[in-house]
RNA sequence: GGCCCCUUCGACUAGCGGUUAGGUCACCACCCUUUCAAGGUGGCGGCACGAGUUCGAAUCUCGUAGGGGUCACCA
């Protein structure tokens, strides 16, 4: 028998971490066996429904690497893959259920139920419909249906008793029946809710494996009650434990306590791989206590027994840290390049070639963990050299090395090789001679050399940057601390040093915005572009 | 509140009757070092509790406690 899986989201807002993470687990289940991954698209709830949602979460699991092999847009032998264009299935399966009296029309309004509930309520009754509607007769049913009277579908449920069904992970779960009220399988507007329509469009789509979140747990009564109201065998049903926020109690994740949309992961610079081999981990480990694994090896390892109960934490400190060992453990500097040239142009960067694009990165990825970080980080290797800003700390260590700045400056010029060796051994032999601190020397170079205190080796840096803007660069540093001399007043020249600073950094501030300008239209006449908005004439 | 599910370090987890209860993240210390990282070494830290079964329980059973989920014409 093949396995087939599905992924059933909703429709409604921002693609979702709890979407990507039950997708992968069905996924993997079924690519394990060879199987088929469904995609269905849950939308019949009309009021919460976003037309850009459809689109949007497709996209996420291509973003993924999850790829299902039916689904509305690549369609497949039981579609369609929408829910909404399902309708005339959903009423042929009601008729069905109507026709053997084991469902009913009913008619109470939304006012009536309310009043219902609140005399529950103050009679401190169990909530819930109470088959009131049960007991009308078939004919009148269909009288006042045929008359256009308004009214919803109801399953007609045993009042005593009680329904087990099999949880893979769970054992038999059984839920005395008196719980289970008669619950609505088609909507007054016409479309079903989502117990009818899972139930028909699982059986339709011969799904054989509902991997699905434990919230559904005590409705899967419901829906094993269909199936065997319709005489269908049921899928296995396996519940994965709900992704938890890091709050004191590890509530059901939501937004409002964590961030949960993937798109904001992926802007970040979270990698796919990354978020996948996370989302992997939670609830699950491969045999081998392999803690880092592609898609691959999940999918040939993924055993749905293996399945952890306790409700993992969404720990963002955890998907930071598999993220930052991707980025500097398995990717390629190659690899990594190709995913940051994008935000590297996004960010109005310029580089001439692409070597000195990968020395760049190759520093700069043990010091981030995201790849917007690195971004972020690397913005002194592609300004010029009298743009990029100087940060107060920076200016500091500047003021205080300008004599070992104008040494070196004169040293460096005067080198023959400009490589790893010399600039090392240029720099061990000044510091030697001056009898100073080696730091003393080094984080007013750094500072000069990139305006901030943290940052990669200053021999590195050197190099990559080549003589040239070094030497630029130990120029500009120099010129901006002109007006830091001594003076009589201690007060008047920190203020005139202040606002030295100040002017001077507005300058570079004013450059690097013309800078950054010039190359994002640069970079979007190369991607063959029209100029971006409100760039013309400016 | 009713019902259902769950319970090993702060977090993710290994363990499936006999282990000094292991690993990873986080945290701390040390090493390396030119700042910040990365890396290396070490450390802190856990079987919710109570009974029972057993020669022997983290592992099996029951109870208690705690936590979560769910009780819609949303999924």
């Amino acid at each position: 028998m093949t396995v087939v899986t599905r992924i059933a989201p909703s429709p409604t807002g921002d693609p979702h971490v709890g979407t990507a993470y039950v997708g992968l687990f069905n996924y993997a289940l079924a690519k394990r066996h060879g199987g088929r991954f469904v995609f269905r698209l849950e939308d019949t709830d009309r009021e919460r429904y976003d037309a850009d949602a459809e689109a949007a979460i497709l996209a996420m699991f291509d973003w993924l690497g999850i790829r299902p092999d039916e689904g509305p847009e690549i369609g497949g032998p039981n579609g369609p893959y929408r829910q909404s264009e399902r309708l005339e299935i959903y009423r042929t399966h009601v008729d069905a259920l109507l026709e053997a009296g084991a469902a009913y029309r009913a008619f109470e309004t939304a006012e009536e139920l309310d009043a219902m509930r609140a005399e529950q309520k103050q009679r401190g009754l169990p909530l819930g419909y109470d088959g009131r509607g049960a007991t009308v007769p078939r004919e009148e049913q269909e009288r006042r249906a045929a008359a256009g009277e308004p009214h919803v579908v109801r399953l007609r449920t045993p009042e005593a008793g009680e329904t087990t069904f099999h949880d893979l992970l769970r054992g038999d779960v059984t839920i005395p029946n008196a719980e289970i009220k008669d619950p609505v399988l088609v909507k007054s507007d016409g479309f079903p809710t989502y117990h009818f329509a899972n139930v028909v469009d699982d059986h339709a789509m011969e799904v054989t494996h509902v991997l699905r979140a434990e919230e559904w747990v005590t409705s899967t009564p419901i829906h094993a009650l269909l199936y065997r109201a319709f005489g269908w065998s049921e899928p296995v049903f396996a519940h994965l434990p709900l992704l938890r926020n890091p709050d004191a109690n590890k509530t059901k994740i939501s937004k409002r306590k964590l961030d949960t949309s993937v798109a904001s992961y992926r802007d970040q610079g979270i990698l796919p791989e990354a978020l996948l081999n996370f989302l992997a981990t939670m609830g699950f480990h491969l045999p081998d206590g392999r803690e880092v694994f592609s898609l691959d090896d999940f999918v040939a390892q993924f055993d749905p027994e293996r399945i952890t109960l306790g409700g993992p934490v969404f720990d963002l400190k955890k998907l930071r840290h598999l993220n930052a060992h991707y980025l500097r453990e398995v990717l390629s500097v190659e690899e990594l390049a190709d995913r940051l040239e994008p935000r590297f142009e996004d960010a109005g960067y310029a580089w001439d070639d692409e070597d000195y694009l990968l020395d760049v990165i190759d520093v700069l990825r043990p010091r981030a963990e995201t790849l917007q970080e690195l971004v972020d980080a690397a913005d002194y290797f592609f300004l010029p050299d009298d743009a990029f800003a100087i940060h107060p700390e920076a200016r500091k260590k500047i003021a205080a090395g300008q004599q070992a700045l104008e040494d070196l400056e004169r040293s460096f010029s005067m080198l023959d090789f400009f490589d790893e060796d010399a600039v090392d051994e240029l720099l061990d032999e000044y510091v030697r001679s001056r009898e100073i601190k080696k730091p003393a020397v080094m984080m007013p170079l750094r500072a000069a050399l990139t305006g901030t205190t943290n940052a990669p080796s200053v021999t590195d840096l050197a190099v990559i940057l080549g003589r040239e803007r070094v030497l630029r660069r130990i120029g500009r540093a120099l010129g901006e601390m002109t007006a830091a001399l001594p003076d009589d007043d201690p007060a008047a020249a920190e203020a005139a040093a202040e606002a030295a600073a100040k002017a001077a950094e507005e300058a570079a501030r004013a450059k690097r915005e013309a800078a950054i300008a010039k190359a994002r239209a640069d970079a979007a006449a190369r991607r063959g572009e029209a100029a971006p908005e409100g760039a013309d004439g400016a």
